[in-house]
Formats: structure tokens, C-alpha cells, sequence
DNA sequence: TCCGAAAATTGACATCGTCAAGTTATCTGA
DNA sequence: TCAGATAACTTGACGATGTCAATTTTCGGA
């Protein structure tokens, strides 16, 4: 019952699943904007409508797509905030890097977390708000403390210094990451240097 | 003959001129999502084909808009370089305030601009990428010359610094403005501030 | 004046998201 | 054990969209 190949049984036994799994699997393969329910669910073995007892509708689905996006990236930060061989600004570069690493291997799982697609209009799932703002709350958190630790500078005109830095930096980190992502910068072989750039821009005054 | 009001004529006389100012409000009022070649068709009081005799499909006239997008911002980009009344670090602030504003002002505008739409899979047509390169070099040249005044550092082991420092710079103005279009960031009060604050950190070392 | 090219039209097709109504399997409790 | 509820799934249908092909209308120049 549990080792039927595909789908012998009118139920599935574990839709939802093979449905995010199969959509991820079409997204890096052919990107986000080929990917429809009806070919998901031809692909899956379904009827076109079978989705929708799982998912309210396709941007539900989009939305669960970009959940394991976010468990992802905030798991890739902190490896890398806890990594403990590396000097402050070792580990400034490696978020950096880190990230702009991310979203160029995963180019279409990145425009789809980011896109305006699942967060204009308050599209966005509570599920998926739920996984993305503590994914930005850690930033923030490695921010401040780079803050503490006097990597970064803090502003005493400013109130919120580890929030604006962090929207600063991120708006950094993904500027670029679009750019490339969205065909604008079309020269991949140079990422690694603007992501070496970024960090002297930021770090310029604490040399060495 | 050319003051009739409206749709006498089997020939419209103007229709690309028409179609892209129409696009254009149809944009800014409802959002590039929401136009389609049908409605434009319909709203401009023509047949649903009838575009496609001045556009090869929907990507060239969205193209078309994109362009004018490029020809504001680059000049918005001029005037303030070439403001003489202001310190080397008032050009500098004015640049990212600018071009932020530029984007808050027109969120569907600049979506569509930098956006995967036209850029990705070599869409974008020649005559876009006509109008777009100048702007993007534009910015180039006024990282470079602010290099040359010593309002930015520039680093000896890269050997394309202007190049690097208007990615990263461009990275950052960029993703802050996908980051508010995309809304993702929610609160608008704070543009100005996050602005100020990017000035201050990429020009930290060179107090008042 | 006539004719070819340009401009605009109608008809048609495939694709898409989604709703409504019906069918089939599974689960629950008496 | 078995009936009834409920969850999972299906088919049919609708309107919207981009775009192609074939056709009609108009304009401009020889």
C-alpha cells in the first residue's frame, strides 16, 4: 500500500508533499514562470484540480515552495555565524558571500522567496511569514552583534542602527544577487570579486 | 482629419505612441500585472491585434515603456551630477536619495525596468538596451569620478574599481528599491532614513 | 486612377487558474 | 460489521490571455 509505485490508488497517500517536491524539481529545471498547476499535476499523475485539497490555490502553493527556500538560507547563515576558525571579518565576508552563493545556485527558488509575486498585496501565507521573518530577525541579529564588536560602524544620529544597517546590507546582498539573477549583470564569473568589493566597501576603514 | 476625437478612422493615425502612453497609465494604475494586450487593445478603442502591427509581441511593447523609464532616470542621474551647488558628499547622497526616489515614485515603472520580463533569456530588444547601457554607464562614470576626488576609496588589488563600486553601489540603491517595490520592507516612512544611513556607511571614513 | 503595401479586423487555438458538481476511497463509531 | 460522514480525487466548464492565419479596409504613390 505504501510502496505502489504511482498512482495505482485513487488517493495519492501523500500529495501535498510529492507536489512541493515535484514543483521544486520544475522550478530549478525550467524556472518559475513555466511552471503551471496543470502541468505540476500532470507531472505528479493527478487531475489538474487535485492540488487544490492541499493548497488553497497556486500562490498557497508558490508560498509553500519558498517555506523550505527560507529554512535553507537562515540555516545557511547560521553555520556560518557560528563557525568559530574565522576572524570578525572572515565572517563578514562569508555572510556576504554566503548569500549571493545562495541565490546564485538556486536562482529560481530565490526570485520566487523574493518576488512580489508571494509578497505584494499581503499574498504571502501566514506558514510562509512564519519561516521568512526570523530567516531576516537573524540578520539583524548578526549584524548587531558585528555592531558590538565594532566591525561595523554605529551611527549616533541614529535610533535603530543594527535595523538600518541590516536593511543597508541586505539591500546589498540582494541588489546584486537580482541583478545577476534577473539577467541585468551578465557576467557570472565576476561575482566572487563584487562580493570582495562589497566587503572592502564596507569594512574600508578597518583595514587588516 | 488628425483632431478627430476618437476611433473614426479605421486607421488610428498614431497607435504605438498611443498604445505605449496608455500602457504607461495602465501600469500606474493598476500595476504591470494587470495589463494585458487585450485590454490595452480594448481601452484604446482597437482590436486586439491591431498592436501587434507596431510591437512583434507583448515583451517588445512592454520594451517600448521600459525605455522611456531609462530615459527619465538617466536624466534625473545627469541633473544631479551636474549640480554645482552642493559638496562632493551632498552629490553622493543626492545620487542614492535620487535614484530611490525615482524608484518609490514609479514602483511599476521601475519593476518592469529591471525586471526578469525583459531581461531575462536575451529579450530585451536592441532598441531598449540603446537607451538602458548609457544609463547604466552613466553610473559608472559618476563613481569614477568620485573615486578620482577621493570621496570614495578606491582598492589596489582590483584593477576595474569603478566598475566594481558602481555594482556593489548599484547592488545596494537596487535591492533597497526591490525590497520596498516587492514589499517585502513595508514601512515607507523609513526610505529616507535607510538612504541616509547607506551614505553614511559607505562614506564613514570621510567624516563631515 | 489603380495597385500594392500598410493598418486593422475577425476567427481560431492552446494554455492557464479556478469553480461546481459528482465519484471513490478511507475513517469513525455504534 | 457496516453505515454514514468526510476527505481525496475527478470531469466539465468558464473566462482570460497571447498569438497565429486569413481577410478586409484604407492610404499613398506611380
Amino acid at each position: 500500500m505504501k510502496n505502489t509505485p504511482e498512482k495505482l490508488n485513487y488517493h495519492h497517500g501523500d500529495l501535498r508533499s510529492t507536489l512541493l517536491k515535484v514543483a521544486n524539481e520544475m522550478i530549478k529545471e525550467h524556472g518559475i514562470a513555466e511552471v503551471s498547476l496543470r502541468k505540476l499535476a500532470a507531472r505528479v499523475g493527478v487531475s489538474r484540480t487535485a492540488p487544490y485539497h492541499h493548497f488553497k490555490d497556486k500562490n498557497a502553493l508558490l508560498c509553500g515552495i519558498a517555506e523550505s527556500g527560507f529554512q535553507k538560507l537562515h540555516q545557511i547563515n547560521k553555520l556560518g555565524f557560528e563557525e568559530n576558525n574565522l576572524s570578525k571579518r572572515e565572517h563578514f565576508s562569508r555572510f556576504i558571500h554566503d548569500y549571493i552563493q545562495f541565490a546564485s545556485n538556486n536562482p529560481e527558488l530565490y526570485e520566487l522567496m523574493f518576488g512580489r509575486t508571494i509578497w505584494k498585496d499581503k499574498s504571502s501565507t501566514q506558514e510562509l511569514r512564519d519561516c521568512a521573518y526570523p530567516c531576516f530577525q537573524f540578520q539583524v541579529t548578526m549584524i548587531e552583534e558585528w555592531q558590538k564588536q565594532g566591525l561595523l560602524d554605529t551611527n549616533e544620529n541614529a535610533d535603530d542602527n543594527a535595523l538600518r544597517a541590516s536593511q543597508v546590507l541586505w539591500g546589498t546582498v540582494h541588489g546584486i544577487a537580482k541583478l545577476f539573477i534577473d539577467g541585468i549583470y551578465t557576467d557570472n564569473s565576476k561575482v566572487e570579486e563584487i562580493c570582495d568589493y562589497a566587503v572592502n566597501m564596507f569594512l574600508s576603514s578597518k583595514e587588516q
